[in-house]
DNA sequence: CGATTATGTTGTCGCTGTCAACATCCAACG
DNA sequence: CGTTGGATGTTGACAGCGACAACATAATCG
């Protein structure tokens, strides 16, 4: 009911995205190319016009995708933890965990402007992420945990943080080899600067 | 002294930096190109490379001019406060305004790994401009102003931040429109969340 | 002045994104 | 059950790109 069943190549979109992802991980987003793409999913060069209307829309279909992929997983470490604030933290820390497990796929996320008009679907995924993390602000605000206040900005700001520690971990800036001591590290400034 | 004196078209090294820097600021990362640098400087399509090894050399170059100018803003807005945690202030707001203000030389600057063994120039300039972040939080930290402890963590700390409200800003995820409004946010967020 | 080397040009290659034209195949309707 | 139309996939083309090689020129140094 969602969708028509394919014709010829049954499931073509999926496996383009599949593919997509897949190329992304080992080539970049630099290295990511449309043909590429239609080459691994044995098609023409031409197939994925067929689905994406350009290379950026196959990229925004693949931001989505991650989009969601970081709600789940923030969503899931939050899950864990009984207190609103250590929820709060552990949805913080996913968010950086998610960008070290999938680096090439948090750059394609975040690269780009995401027009709200051209990819709806992308930036909808977007703001899903996003409201996972003020409704966890706002939860931590209403146990007196977190400091009152507008919690639109107190989520902005928890959001700079976390993003902030993620592009630079990607981008090797942080003296930090492992993973395990680049989630120290924002273990240490999640709790040193989260305004209580 | 510092360099022999070209032959043929005066000074193309740097007309190719400065033609690299505007278009990128025009067209985006996305749109730079080796072939429209040298239109722009009047030269045929295969003259950069007598200067620069390929795209990703110049790219360098410009990260690394790029990092220069973010040190001297950093220090120039430093230099107009008295207290050392003012100046630290200052400067990170200044790192904010720097991202405003050039958001596709900084997103030139940031976008890549950077080796540091293939790029040396840019990443020299890039930890100078680290440096000079240290330097403001030990200052805070040696008054009391900024809580004792690892330095280097806490610089990590303040850059994580800034760069993530940049990172944001520039790519269009937080809801202020207007440059003001931004840097209120940083104000915000620099005030809240640095340990004292 | 002659030779060497730095600098710039022309030509070429394979790759890319995108468009247009054509082919194929499912599905709905008579 | 057959036809037809629209959705899907292919082939071919084009310009632009980064990079390399071969060639041309000009500045420097003996």
């Amino acid at each position: 009911m969602r969708k028509k069943k394919p014709y010829h190549h049954s499931n073509l979109r999926e496996v383009l995205l599949a593919s997509a992802v897949q190329l992304i991980a080992e080539a970049g987003p630099s290295g990511f190319t449309l043909r590429e793409v239609a080459r691994r999913a044995s098609v023409s060069h031409n197939a994925p016009y067929r689905h994406f209307r350009d290379r950026g829309a196959l990229l925004a279909a693949v931001a989505a995708e991650g989009y969601l992929e970081l709600n789940d997983a923030m969503l899931a470490a939050a899950n864990q933890q009984p207190g609103p604030l250590d929820r709060l933290k552990r949805a913080g820390l996913a968010y950086v965990t998610f960008a070290l497990r999938r680096p090439e796929h948090f750059t394609v996320m975040f690269e780009t402007m995401l027009s709200k008009e051209s990819h709806p679907e992308a930036t909808k995924a977007s703001e899903l992420a996003f409201s996972t993390l003020t409704g966890l602000v706002q939860s931590s605000q209403s146990t007196g945990q977190l400091v009152a206040g507008d919690s639109l900005q107190l989520a902005l700001l928890a959001w700079s943080m976390v993003h902030g520690i993620a592009k630079l971990a990607i981008t090797g800036r942080l003296p930090y080899r492992s993973k395990t001591k680049i989630l120290e590290f924002a273990e240490f400034v999640i709790d040193h600067s989260l305004p209580k």
